[in-house]
DNA sequence: GAATAAAAACAATCATTCCTGTTTGTAAAG
DNA sequence: CTTTACAAACAGGAATGATTGTTTTTATTC
């Protein structure tokens, strides 16, 4: 492959660099001064293993999604993140962990937004399709799909292994979200399989869109084509339904 | 990374095997006609060249569409190709240049595939939505839109540069397919941006079928839900139509 | 038309460049 | 003063492209 971009000057220039020995001395000095050792740490030191943890991680994330999953260097990730490969593999002892501390953490943080997302399908009222579309957007342009998607689009035996772990989490979150919004159609009044059939569409549509804008840049208004959507939805529900009644009375 | 899946065996053994003996005949009579050496070359150059190209860009579609553009590992084309990485690089100087030829093939594929489909959109009667969905589910499971998917998902320098190749490409092939289909709804009586939308929104649910099962394994029946689709679509088209004709009338 | 030179299609080995993980070293926190 | 957080240098493996060698086809010359 091509070798044009050499990213080479400044490699460690713009970050990091303390102040090694001012620090040291005014420590020691300070220790220097009584009996009491008690200077005050900056950042204790689960403080600071948490904070750079989240820093690479967060780094990881933007690096997966950038590049794919076999695109990813632990080398910018570490220049993202701001410290030294060192220090990554001091808190990851292999990439294959950090991935795996990736995934669980896109998938913590998709835990917490599920519980919210069912929680509001439960009080969506009388019409859900709204909720549903705006939880689906939410979902499938942010980074816990992106990253699912990275994962499923390599084959090799590592991530098969992320791969099982993404699946099983996402039977816990995401699946529970999406039998909330089962749960919110079926109570509005719609049958089972059409509910179900609604509910996979609109999904699709907006999973495949949020594809789209990766192979070309937004052209046309999605906001325009999901009202297009929400109105035929919301048209072939009620006829569907006034048919169901028609039929049962 | 892990070394677990080294796939060694088999490595020339299933493949290629193109019609050589007819070929050696038809080239033996040629030659036997003017000026005659003592033995039959059993292809031509050009033949030879053309067959084993045709073989490196067929595995290494298949390669990245299994592992992703960055997973692609010029030794393994030329294990699944049957032949030595140096006859790879004697037909393509490096890497690059084989993606380059990859996505000219698989484009050229596409581009003819586009010009029959234009043809059927032409013939499509009244009701084109079935047409629609049967173009989408044909392209976006085909190697086309995966490969396309794998180089969006990878950012680096190379990609980009196959990235505006690709982009180059779709408007000619894929492009004249969508307007072809676009006249059609429009020639069935559906208003030009209704159509626009019903398109775009049929396009982005199979387009994110298709992804969905990258990532799981179809759990439901596929041809159902677009049997759903279509039904929404055509009564929404009807009861839309209606509503136009009863404004103008 | 046979001998032979030339070129193209491959194969095999080598060198270089990444990338990963290990090791060794230093500063900060407990 | 022990442990933890980090940094820097190193070692080994893998992947690419270059080089060299061998076979097969094509062109040339007698």
């Amino acid at each position: 492959m091509s070798n044009a971009d050499k990213t080479k000057p400044e490699a460690r220039g713009g970050q990091a660099s303390l102040p090694r020995t001012a620090t040291r001395q005014r420590l020691q000095s300070r220790r220097n001064s009584s009996s009491e050792p008690k200077y005050a740490p900056k950042r204790t030191q689960a403080e600071r293993s948490e904070a750079t943890q989240t820093q690479l991680i967060e780094a990881a994330v933007k690096l997966v999604r950038a590049n794919g999953l076999r695109g990813l260097r632990t080398v910018e990730v570490a220049e993202l993140a701001g410290v030294s490969r060192g220090a990554l593999l001091h808190h990851f002892k292999s990439k294959h962990d950090l991935l795996v501390a990736v995934i669980r953490h896109v998938n913590e943080v998709s835990l917490v937004e599920s519980a919210r997302r069912a929680h509001l399908a439960q009080n969506s009222g009388n019409d859900p399709i709204e909720g549903i579309i705006k939880d689906a957007q939410d979902f499938y342009f942010g980074d816990y799909f992106f990253i699912e998607l990275a994962i499923a689009m390599s084959a090799d035996s590592d991530s098969r292994i992320l791969k099982r772990e993404t699946y099983r989490n996402s039977r816990t979150s995401r699946f529970s979200v999406e039998a909330a919004w089962l749960e919110a159609l079926m109570s509005s009044g719609v049958p089972k399989q059409l509910a179900s059939d609604i509910l996979s569409l609109t999904l699709s549509v907006v999973r495949g869109y949020s594809v789209r804008t990766l192979i070309e840049k937004d052209p046309e208004q999605f906001s325009r084509l999901l009202k297009v959507w929400r109105d035929i939805v919301r048209q072939h529900l009620q006829t569907a339904m006034a048919n169901d009644q028609k039929n049962r009375g």
